[in-house]
DNA sequence: GACGTTACACATTTTACATCA
DNA sequence: CTTGATGTAAAATGTGTAACG
């Protein structure tokens, strides 16, 4: 776990990292996007997640090199860079997930229909066993 | 084996931003 | 057009734990 001193540390070169990068660049770029940042906390650029979401790609996970790599190459602390790697593998994990349940659901919505019929099927081959039974015994008692 | 340390998964909180009445 | 309510995705925080020296 993270040292309490060292987080206030590197919560202010944060702050002041924004600052900084919201007077390079508040003008150059999507209006809605990343014009309130100052002083507060983030949203990544859209370069920056462009370029972690590259390396995810090819990596999802982080070897200590690549993270100080990858902080370099996008501006942001290390600590950053591995926290957005943890929230995307959570992301990765969850569609995983609800891909698994499509097809699952999928699967099991499919054996439903074939057992529903089947059942069908077995009902009214019982019913046709019964009339058969009903007439015999008739026959029987004649 | 008990201890610090580190990195992670997972849950949760906080924030920015969109949408809409 | 603005404004507040509400929802959502993403950044960050907190907690527990496994691996390692």
């Amino acid at each position: 776990m993270v040292n309490f001193d060292q987080d206030q540390v590197q919560k202010s070169k944060m702050r002041s990292f924004l600052v900084q990068l919201d007077q390079d660049d508040n003008n150059s770029n999507d209006d809605n996007y990343n014009y309130h940042q100052s002083e507060k906390k983030r949203r990544l650029l859209p370069k920056q997640v462009e370029f972690l979401e590259k390396s995810f790609e090819v990596e999802n996970k982080l070897e200590p090199e690549r993270k100080v790599q990858l902080a370099k190459e996008t501006g942001l602390q290390p600590r950053q860079v591995a926290i957005w790697f943890q929230n995307r593998r959570a992301r990765c994990k969850t569609k995983q997930l609800e891909k698994n349940y499509d097809v699952l659901k999928a699967s099991f919505d499919k054996l439903k229909t074939q057992y529903d019929c089947l059942f069908k099927e077995n009902e009214s081959l019982r019913n046709e066993v019964n009339l058969v039974k009903k007439s015999f015994i008739h026959y029987l008692n004649i």
